[in-house]
DNA sequence: GCCAACGTTGGC
DNA sequence: GCCAACGTTGGC
């Protein structure tokens, strides 16, 4: 079992938007980098641990746990020609995005990214090294056994 | 709005 | 294949 971190900006879809899916899933959709659709395609399994992270928002942070309920599909918004995720070089015969199905399993309190810099066990965790991008990104045992104890804390 | 960092594009 | 220009991300 792994354990990822993704991001989400809320204006666009948030962890509320999530709690109120039908059966609180969404697929993960408007990927359009590879090295994060890599991971979903070629690594995330059924039962992955997620951390639902808001960012570019007035307070980026870790918003919820969620969990990896599919494997990568093709992501639909790049044969949408109305989306913004549109991609004319995508074809239904050879998609080039894919996401997985997440689902809700709760929403915290927020973990802002401050205190995530201030905890010295996550200093090497992905999302906080200098100029990381990434959408999605993995997280160790060991960086989520800490996530898990600063939200229970909380 | 600024800016650091990184990805993508396209001319050669 | 190189690399400059440009675009995007995302915190502040």
């Amino acid at each position: 079992m792994a354990y990822w971190l993704m991001k989400s900006e809320p204006a666009e879809e948030s962890i509320d938007d999530l709690a109120a899916a039908p059966r609180q899933t969404l697929p993960w959709t408007g990927v359009r980098n590879y090295q994060a659709r890599n991971f979903m395609r070629d690594q995330f399994a059924v039962g992955d641990g997620v951390l639902f992270y808001h960012s570019s928002c007035p307070e980026p942070g870790i918003a919820g746990l969620a969990e990896v309920v599919s494997t990568a599909h093709p992501d639909e918004t790049q044969f949408d020609k109305k989306s913004k995720y549109h991609d004319a070089a995508a074809t239904r015969a050879e998609p080039r995005w894919f996401g997985v199905d997440v689902k809700l399993v709760r929403k915290t309190k927020l973990l802002p990214l401050a205190a995530l810099r201030a905890e010295p066990k996550l200093a090497t965790m992905r999302i906080l090294q200098r100029g990381n991008r990434l959408s999605i990104t993995p997280v160790t045992p060991a960086e989520w056994k800490t996530v898990l104890a600063m939200l229970s804390a909380a």
